[in-house]
DNA sequence: CCATTTTATGTCAACGTTTACCGTTTTGAC
DNA sequence: GTCAAAACGGTAAACGTTGACATAAAATGG
């Protein structure tokens, strides 16, 4: 009987350790699927995120199940790609995934679309690293403007002057808001941005290859190169040496995230670690206090997480030629 | 009512139309947990995994995911480390998940404990590259021996004859096969494996890189390295990087699984494709079949996948000095 | 020793679906 | 127009728990 197993009061020792032996004899596993129709609960946490790097959503992954270790919650992953062309999509996935709650990183969190959905179905739901509406939901963020801004000023600082600009993906909105940092930098540092020298990409391998070819082989060859996360300034590390040129000595190159290649590259990669699995932790905890929590809780609805700058090999000063 | 909305025969269409155009407009969606409870299904899958590289990690996701796609299952993600040290802890963990069934990966796969627990209550699961007890359970397989053996014979056709070996987690069954087939590459060449040669890491990066020092540094400096997972090839490429040692003219270094570092690394790894992505979207579908057999299928219990040897520039002859 | 409270145990409705069953209506054939 | 068969729609049981309630037993107080 139930109030056995759950330690209810009212029930005798005798009978409370009788029940549970013959549960444990019997390898009984009561019905989560009973349980859950009567609390109403499916006690599922979704997380949806999109092709972004492996170690960023393996970050993402293991600080959400850092949180949910030892709670009856379990984690359902939901992959979706291309999300800012079919937002709805992604909310009837959701929808009818019959979660508790869900984790929303970039860029579903930033699609209204999407949230109007989730918030009409009244689905409870943390959005991580968030860039627009930042008044919606259970916000868990990093500041991105000022994490451009330390990066740039490192770079400025080591006395480039022609620097090279690689973004990410124009609708992720890290890719702007770092972008703003960088310009605030600059103009700190008196120094303007030559857009001749700023190149869009997409956050991937590939294209910030293509993008750093371009900037290297211009006329008007940068000595130092931000890329807006580490896979492109990998790339532009590849591009450099294809063309002969040594990082850091003929260009410096900063890169975003702190992912595993950035350690793994060669020169280690100057980066910017944004503390993803810490963020997702947060983001599981809010939820699930919200979801545990009989009454709307009055906690604060945004959390920022500081940003580190980790200097490491790939940039320094310019050589005096440059 | 359900059978308008589930398309059973005996409605019309009238009423089925208006039934779900109702649904439709009020945002219906039906109850998961009370149609898990009928059907006697959670229509959950479990992954269980541990702590391996990112890459390994979200191609086993993804390829699973792949096949989820446009099911009704849904996949919730289960690492556990130290599996080896406490495997009943595990199957406690993924019994009370309510799963439907369960995709094991190394080294869970490789538990005979776990799989007698989960055999126990009849919970369905499919092994991802096992190495023991290859009888038991759906199996999807790399012939690691053959993979072994194939990197092996491309070293030795090269024409290095010292060749240091750096072998993974013991545990992991994996590294023994490959091992297994070194042997009979450089019994087949006629060569001798130089036990000073062989030393043990643990697939991760930084022990991978303890270990080629140590190998490097020896008193038998060996022309290539045999790693058996990529992490500690790239490791390796930078130990000997330290040492003032060229890869590939003074060392050739060779890995294995094809991972994202083995492309971005500087040079690229000659490596093994272990084909993750398939072999997890074929276990999944093994598993949703059987799942959704009514009765026992006679498919066959095992799939093996083949290996594919990416010859990239980390490897080369030895230079004639070696 | 009875009345009263406390404590322990048994019973049953409820959760939201599906499915089997049963009664009613429609359809088609003669 | 009658009859059988097919199509349709309504009702209720069942899935495996929980929790409220009722009942029974034990402990307490007068």
């Amino acid at each position: 009987m139930s109030r056995a197993l759950n330690d209810a009061p009212h029930v005798s020792e005798a009978v409370r350790r009788k029940v549970k032996e013959a549960a444990a004899a019997l390898d009984y596993h009561p019905n989560l699927a009973a349980q859950s129709l009567i609390a109403r609960r499916s006690y599922l946490i979704g997380l949806t995120y999109e092709r972004p790097s492996p170690s960023y959503v393996v970050e993402l992954q293991n600080g959400a199940l850092g949180r949910l270790e030892n709670e009856r919650y379990r984690l359902v992953v939901l992959p979706f790609n291309h999300v800012a062309s079919r937002p709805e999509e992604l909310g009837k996935l959701l929808l009818r995934a019959g979660l508790d709650g869900v984790l929303l990183a970039p860029p579903a969190c930033d699609q209204p679309v999407l949230l109007d959905m989730i918030e009409r179905q009244r689905l409870p739901y943390a959005r991580i690293t968030p860039h627009s509406d930042l008044d919606r939901g259970l916000v868990v963020a990093m500041d991105e403007v000022a994490a451009g801004h330390t990066v740039a000023t490192h770079i400025l600082s080591l006395g480039h002057r022609r620097v090279g600009i690689i973004l990410g993906d124009p609708s992720h909105a890290a890719s702007r808001g770092r972008l703003e940092g960088y310009r605030q930098a600059f103009d700190e540092a008196g120094v303007a941005i030559d857009d001749s020298l700023v190149g869009t990409g997409d956050f991937t391998y590939d294209v910030g290859y293509r993008v750093a070819r371009e900037l290297l082989d211009g006329p008007l060859r940068p000595t130092a190169i931000l890329a807006q996360n580490d896979d492109m300034a990998v790339a532009a590390i590849a591009a450099a040496r294809d063309l002969g040129l040594s990082v850091p000595q003929d260009l410096s190159v900063a890169g975003f995230d702190n992912s595993e290649v950035s350690r793994t590259a060669w020169p280690p990669l100057t980066t910017v670690h944004q503390p993803v699995r810490e963020m997702a932790w947060d983001a599981a905890n809010r939820l699930i206090a919200m979801l545990d929590a009989d009454t709307d809780s009055d906690a604060p609805r945004r959390r920022d997480h500081l940003h580190e700058l980790l200097v490491r090999a790939s940039t320094a000063p310019p050589s005096s030629t440059g």
